[in-house]
DNA sequence: ATGAGATTCAAACGTATGTTTCAGACTGTC
DNA sequence: GACAGTCTGAAACATACGTTTGAATCTCAT
């Protein structure tokens, strides 16, 4: 029973690689969309399936069960996140100031992907409510560095060391300006309902961002310039 | 059927206030904590009913069914949340900026109260990433009056009118760097395991965003002084 | 004390879900 | 062409869930 099971699913992980949109990767990719909208719980296999248009005994013989499954989409998940599309930002040979207003456009931009894989972030999100065994280890593997660069990043702007208390606050303060267009999304759509992320706004907000966050940080190097309060003097 | 329940649930609704402890009011405490850990649909009636020391049925006659209760206990959660602290800090009479600093501090201290009501926003943020049709109208009640309020405050600050793109950008940025101690905290725990919610570190966050907000707000300004854009031209 | 309504209780009901079964279709190999 | 292995299909299974039922118990004014 759970014998057969688990070899059939190991046999079959292994093999048909090559079929053109396969059984198997139309199951993961329905199931990216359905599990980002409802989250594990409220998600039913029926409607993996049936939005895949495979049988509903597909999602067991490809992935033992609907954890699997799951777990399957994690992983790409957090693969094909726009992971690369930061760190490419991060990778770039340029003013540590132009590389933070880059990030803060990958970042952003990923919401307003919708073909593509929006989707992850939206698991990501029932994760951060309801954490899954299946995810914390997978996402620390993923947050972690982006987090730890940009800790680096930042320090390096206001020439303060990356675990430094105030290095930490600032990194937050910036997460949480584009994470609030993230997650609360629902919410924000409620409150701001002329909003609409098209790519010209979504730039828009990023520049915002970036100069809002820039301000402080500027002003914030001890070493740079000692102005703090006046901050009307003009440099120059 | 249907019928009996509503009269039955009305009739109960209006009844019993006063016993101390009630099955009621049990309920909805048990409730409260266990929709704030599972989220709406992964939290079944018989482990509220286990927590609260319920029959299975009282749920159904005192609630009409699962999703009443729930509606229950959200009404209570806004109710009760921290919106009493956050309007009598934006009603008191000082300056702008002072005001914005005691409202960011007041938001914040939400989060570090666990044994009050910490699970309401725990719900809240069940309903962002997974939106129930009871609570939009709620959340809308409760959360638009404050956002407006702080549109109002916030332009004042920068001499912008409410519904200026740029005074809402900033006022999702406080925003957004408030929320993402309380919607990631999860995630912030993983990243930064030394960071310990107590109330002096609450209130030095307090103070860092504060900081690194008003630093904006105060030089972007247009009417006060003109440094906008030579900030990018011509510094150093 | 009594009776009517309010509340609780154990048990059961109907349904939706995840999962399994097994027959059959497909695919490549001898 | 027959065969083994891989995959798909429709149906059924077992279970957990929200809900309902009806009798038992409690409350309390009369």
């Amino acid at each position: 029973m759970h014998l057969s099971q688990q070899s059939r699913r190991r046999t079959h992980r292994v093999s048909a690689p090559r079929a053109a949109a396969s059984t198997r990767e139309k199951l993961v990719e329905a199931a990216g969309h359905v599990f980002a909208e409802h989250g594990y719980h409220a998600t039913t296999v029926r409607e993996i399936v049936k939005r895949s248009g495979a049988n509903i005994a597909a999602v067991n013989y490809h992935f033992g069960d609907k954890l699997g499954l799951y777990t399957e989409v994690l992983q790409q998940s957090v693969r094909a996140a726009r992971v690369d599309a930061i760190n490419s930002a991060l990778d770039q040979n340029a003013p540590p100031e132009d590389i933070l207003r880059a990030v803060i456009r990958a970042r952003l931009q990923s919401v307003t992907t919708p073909n593509l894989q929006d989707w992850h972030f939206r698991i990501v999100m029932h994760e951060l409510v309801q954490p899954t065994p299946a995810l914390s280890r997978i996402v620390n593997e993923v947050t972690r560095p982006i987090y730890e660069r940009l800790l680096e990043l930042v320090g390096r702007i206001i020439d303060l060391p990356p675990k430094n208390e105030k290095t930490r606050l600032c990194v937050n303060s910036i997460m949480g300006q584009i994470l609030v267009y993230i997650l609360a999304g629902p919410l924000l759509m409620r409150l701001w309902p002329e909003l609409e992320m098209t790519p010209a706004q979504v730039d828009r907000i990023a520049k915002h961002i970036g100069d809002f966050s820039l301000t402080y940080l500027r002003q914030a190097n001890p070493g740079d310039r000692q102005a703090w309060v006046p901050s009307k003097r003009g440099r120059k």
